[in-house]
DNA sequence: AATTAGAGCAACCGCGGGGCG
DNA sequence: GCGCCCCGCGGTTGCTCTAAT
């Protein structure tokens, strides 16, 4: 196994330039995703499929919703991470517009810290019950009690998140089928994505006048920071989402019965702010231990 | 104004899984 | 059953920007 012969050597890194994204775009609109191989040869791209396949999935892909992440979109990411772990492919899933990356890097950049510091807030107010609170909180069971839990967790959520999704007004979109809904029905926005591209380059061009080290990358920034405020624009995930979502019976309840499962719920920290309780009760954490 | 530290994010790397001959 | 190849995923790196000093 280990890494594609591609890769070794001869191969361009780094940040991509706008032409190669065009090169990149417009070979895709022609055949579609996938057959990754062949795009490098195809296209005359000195980049290895893999690199093509990323930027594509991660940058280029239309439909694609950048930076300023809501707080329902914040809240269902913590705990589907509480739920699934560093699944991040299968998190992303559930935010359509996200990416796996994007989700990735929030996680790691913004989430983490800001739990990391609600655990210590609450740690110095609750004392030992943060021991069983450790970073990842699976708790512990066995690995077949684990995946039917997260079995009945995805339906959970997937429910939930239709239920959600269904008080909008905008179409509503299966995540589960979000790959191959984009892969067909958005191609028409590719053109929007390019110019927009273009936009964020030609300002940069004008900027590099007086910035000779500023590159691409920065141009795209802008260029996405204007995507992020058009799809803002557009509208957000429904505010129903905060209680609809992975809402429990009641908090008191360490049960949660999932047909003929018994699922138990995870009274944590991360719970007690995705609901946003003013007040955590430290009886509650005891719960768990 | 210059320097430094930290944050944010795009891209890379390595591994595992699945398909196919 | 085995090995090869391709694809996708998660962890990590490194570059750029911004805020603080």
């Amino acid at each position: 196994m280990g890494r594609l012969p591609c890769c070794d050597k001869g191969v361009k890194k780094g940040p991509w330039t706008p032409e190669e994204d065009l090169l990149l775009v417009s070979y895709i609109q022609q055949h579609g995703p996938g057959n990754w191989k062949t795009v490098p040869t195809s296209t005359g791209l000195l980049r290895c499929s893999k690199s093509c396949r990323l930027r594509w999935t991660n940058y280029l892909r239309p439909g694609i919703k950048r930076g300023n992440f809501t707080d329902q979109e914040e809240k269902l990411i913590v705990h589907l991470q509480e739920i699934l772990g560093n699944r991040w492919a299968t998190i992303a899933s559930y935010l359509p517009e996200r990416t796996d990356n994007d989700v990735k890097n929030y996680w790691n950049t913004h989430l983490k810290k800001k739990l990391m510091k609600k655990l210590q807030t609450l740690n110095q107010e609750g004392g030992a019950v943060t021991a069983a609170l450790s970073s990842t909180s699976q708790p512990a069971l066995s690995k077949g009690q684990w995946e039917r839990r997260v079995q009945a967790d995805i339906h959970m959520a997937k429910r939930a998140l239709d239920e959600a999704l269904a008080l909008q007004d905008k179409p509503t979109v299966s995540p589960m089928t979000m790959t191959t809904a984009t892969a067909t029905a958005t191609y028409a926005s590719n053109a929007e994505n390019i110019s927009r591209l273009l936009q964020g380059w030609m300002k940069n061009k004008s900027n590099s006048a007086k910035t000779t080290g500023s590159n691409y990358s920065t141009s795209t920034d802008a260029s996405s920071s204007s995507a992020a405020t058009v799809a803002a624009s557009k509208g957000d995930l429904s505010p129903a989402m905060d209680c609809s979502l992975f809402k429990l019976d009641s908090p008191e309840t360490d049960q949660l019965n999932h047909g003929d499962i018994k699922i138990p719920i995870l009274t944590s920290l991360f719970e007690s702010w995705l609901f946003e309780e003013q007040s955590m009760e430290v009886g509650q954490f005891e719960l768990i231990l």
